[in-house]
DNA sequence: TAAAGTACTTTGAAAAACAAAGTAAATGTA
DNA sequence: TACATTTACTTTGTTTTTCAAAGTACTTTA
């Protein structure tokens, strides 16, 4: 490992798509507006956020209509769990690392 | 709570940031060089990222000459150790906590 | 004393984040 | 049955952030 983050996943840098992650790890799927609801974002925000994880293949998008209205349905990939999951075991590493820098010639 | 990443630290969603945290977290100090290379990003980001943490006052910079040579040692407040700490409860809680979504009407 | 190296800082372009406005269909109101 | 409102998103454009390249001010080496 050439640096102490180089297993920390960018594309669950930002603490939305970390919700959004979160979210579906422990649903089989959440829609558009439950996300909008449980992280307290904004409708473009998230339409964002869903779309760079989508690009990633993290996660994938189900369209449909409900009652007669559209509903969008995201669901991770099991790509995109088991990258979540190398990340959260970064983070662990990183944050339980000793990273005891040799500072006495300074 | 309004919303389940309320107490996630906008200041700490970048992965260079949390690596700063950390290594401050455990070391009384470290300077340019040090995090450069435990981080392994350039030297602009470096500045740029310690400068957000800064401005934040979570960490606070050091600079005399060492060996005639400019030093720059950034040191954890007290107030930033506090404040990552939280955020690293708030992760623990995000990750940990239950977040299911009731489906059946969908 | 000229060239190279060290330790940063500044700058400007590129990317990301964000909210406001837009769209289109459904539903409520008078 | 029109018209306004709501729902469920998408699009747009501005602001903010990220990032690396270039710049600065020395110090060291040849």
């Amino acid at each position: 490992m050439k640096n102490i983050i180089s297993n920390i996943n960018k594309a669950f840098d930002h603490r939305v798509r970390l919700g959004i992650m979160s979210v579906l790890m422990v649903n089989e799927y959440a829609d558009f507006k439950t996300l909008k609801e449980l992280l307290g974002v904004t409708d473009g925000n998230i339409a964002s956020h869903t779309k760079a994880l989508e690009k990633q293949k993290y996660i994938k998008v189900e369209k449909s209509f409900i009652d007669r209205k559209p509903n969008t349905r995201y669901l991770a990939t099991q790509n995109g769990r088991k990258a979540f999951q190398a990340h959260l075991d970064a983070l662990e590493k990183l944050l339980n690392k000793d990273i005891n820098i040799d500072n006495t010639d300074k």
